[in-house]
RNA sequence: GCGCCCAUAGCUCAACCGGAUAGAGCAACGGCCUUCUAAGCCGUAGGUUGCAGGUUCGAGUCCUGCUGGGCGUGCCA
């Protein structure tokens, strides 16, 4: 419909250029936006204010030669000029119910295009590194990472979600430090316990493991535990298995699955690393400084230089993260979005300016960045801040457990990521309207259980009736409910350009509410056999589009509540 | 101090790359189940979009400066 009344306009557009009522150089982009106000029709545009300033016309006598150039549609009912200059596009009354066919024949692909062209993307998130359960912040990236993918993947794109994780460094020695003190029957009152050891819980269920001999599966790699407590490189690698493995369990009750899992390892095992520390000497923007080496970042727009290499002779973390993001341009990523926490926003500039200092003509700017804020827990109004199993934060795990896997994801993504976010718990537990999860999965449930009421009355549904009887779906509810359902195509393709999987969250709220509002008022299964039939058909169309958009989520439609 | 993010109804949040009278839900008040699921619907009330300027025909949206909050500001990640 929309595209229906754009090329409406450009033909206009054309006469009037022929006419010469335009300049023939003007060639604005037309935008047509859906109207908030149904005494503004359904479409409206506000090209007449945008050209009136190149034209030198008046706002409004430009809006009336358009309407006037205008070729006859049926599509369109009537035109009307309004404010200062928009023109409000009144849609015949069957137009609406056009979108029920498109529906229906879409199925499980309505929403989707292929804008994307097939061109590769990379979303890297969670990223958690294996040295504790997974927290709410992470559940956050969780649901953000994987609902961006999943919009990526239905505009077209071909969408690699990776994971990247320091399996080296300093933090993994720190655990495997824990781990064997724990081992030894040491706690973290003890004399001997490692300064800034890991003193949750799972330390202990790490250690009794790897006494026990256990064997562990994670990212491909089978490790079987030695069980000698003097053996610390044994224990490091066990303990990073054995907790990859663990934070794999809570996502895959999450619901997000990986196609690549990325060892920091790695990149020293085959020599991307040293080859990027040459590269950026060669390149001449390092010097050494106190004994360590420093990459003039300052040169890319940073506000200080940074410490490559440490005067031990280790790398810091920003070295290795250089190097990934080399390698993810070297694997072909032309688009390449990092989704973290805002607390490590401080990497942005950091290795884009290492990227820029290869000088390999990589663009600035590359890669792009979701930020998302951070999650506060509360319970009974009261924040809630620790985790026994984890010491010290909230996991995952405990929100997946006690709040349940679809509201757990529908709260972590359905606000603004660079907004902090309150969890409240009570009301993510909750079974009642202020929960939006129940909201929209009841009206899913309602249409499901009206398909039945039909199915077990013998009515079954006439799909050639109901397409003949479409234009009886004439009241302001069904109306509005149609209108929704046809814009959910581009609230897909905004949300996904935007990189904003909350608008579909709330695309899906005022679905549901036009459902409830149209069920409340319209009943289906009356006793006019066309009536019934076109009225089951908007049913069937409704159901599709919210599953189609909880699908986007990762949030499950049930059939019954 | 410097950098990034945020500020919209009493509360939690929307507002489609600048558009018409800023919208939902909760909380408050009043209605609706002998009718397809009341986890629902209808109605009433609630606003100087933190403050002050600027750009524009038009600003919650863009720019500048303030105020308040979060995060960062390691030879940690």
């Amino acid at each position: 419909m929309k595209d229906t009344i754009i090329s409406l306009l450009e033909d206009a557009l054309a006469t009037l250029k022929q006419q010469g009522d335009l300049p023939q150089d003007i060639a604005p982009t037309i935008k047509v936006d859906a109207t908030k106000d149904k005494a503004h029709g359904d479409y409206a545009t506000n090209l007449a204010l945008m050209l009136a300033k190149p034209a030198g016309k008046k706002p409004r006598e430009l809006a009336e030669a358009l309407v006037d150039a205008l070729p006859a549609s049926s599509a369109v009912d009537k035109t009307e000029i309004a404010g200062p200059g928009f023109i409000n596009f009144f849609a015949a009354t069957d137009a609406a119910a056009q979108i029920i066919p498109t529906v229906l024949d879409a199925g499980d692909t309505f929403g989707r295009s292929l804008t994307g062209q097939g061109q590769k993307v990379q979303v890297e998130f969670v990223s958690a590194n294996p040295t504790g359960p997974l927290h709410v912040g992470h559940g956050r990236g969780a649901a953000i990472g994987d609902s961006l993918c999943r919009l990526l993947e239905a505009t077209g794109y071909d969408v690699t979600r990776e994971f990247y994780y320091n399996d080296a460094g300093a933090q993994i020695n720190n655990l495997a430090a824990s781990v064997q003190a724990r081992a030894k029957g040491l706690g973290p009152d003890d004399e001997s316990w490692p300064e800034d050891g890991y003193r949750g819980d799972y330390i202990v269920d790490v250690a009794n493991s790897y006494l026990a001999g256990d064997t562990v599966h994670a990212d491909d790699r089978h490790v079987t535990a030695k069980g000698d407590p003097d053996d610390l490189d044994a224990i490091r690698e066990f303990a990073v298995a054995y907790l990859r493995r663990e934070q794999d369990l809570d996502l895959k009750a999450f619901g997000v699955e990986f196609d690549v899992y990325f060892l920091e390892s790695s990149l020293y095992e085959d020599g991307k690393v040293e080859a990027t520390v040459e590269r950026l000497i060669e390149g001449g923007h390092t010097y050494e400084h106190d004994g360590a080496l420093w990459l003039r970042t300052t040169d890319f727009g940073d506000d200080k230089d940074r410490v490559m290499r440490k005067s031990d002779g280790d790398y810091t973390y920003f070295l290795p993260d250089v190097a990934y993001h080399l390698d993810k341009w070297q694997r072909g990523f032309k688009t390449v979005i990092n989704e973290q926490g805002a607390d490590h926003h401080s990497t942005v500039t950091r290795v884009r300016a290492g990227l820029q200092a290869l000088e390999t003509g990589i663009p600035q700017g590359w890669p792009d960045y979701v930020l998302h804020q951070m999650v506060l827990v509360t319970r009974s109004g009261v924040e809630v801040k620790l985790s026994k199993r984890a010491g010290s934060y909230v996991t995952l795990r405990d929100l997946i457990d006690e709040v349940g896997r679809d509201a757990t994801r529908y709260f972590l993504v359905a606000r603004r990521a660079d907004s902090q976010l309150t969890f409240d718990i009570d009301l993510a537990r909750s079974q009642s309207n202020d929960n939006p999860v129940y909201y929209i999965q009841y009206a899913h449930a309602r249409v499901c259980s009206v398909l039945r009421k039909a199915e077990a009355e013998g009515l079954d549904f006439d799909r050639v009736q109901a397409m003949d009887q479409l234009a009886r779906l004439d009241t302001d509810q069904e109306k509005a409910l149609m209108n929704r359902l046809a814009r959910f195509p581009e609230v897909v393709e905004h949300a996904a350009i935007s990189r904003e999987p909350q608008q579909i969250a709330q695309y899906l709220q005022d679905l549901a509410a036009d459902f409830h509002t149209c069920y409340n008022a319209v009943k289906v299964m009356v006793d006019d056999p066309g009536l019934r039939n076109a009225r089951l058909a908007l049913g069937l169309a409704t159901r599709q589009v919210l599953r189609n958009g909880l699908d986007l989520l990762g949030v499950s439609a049930p059939e019954e509540m």
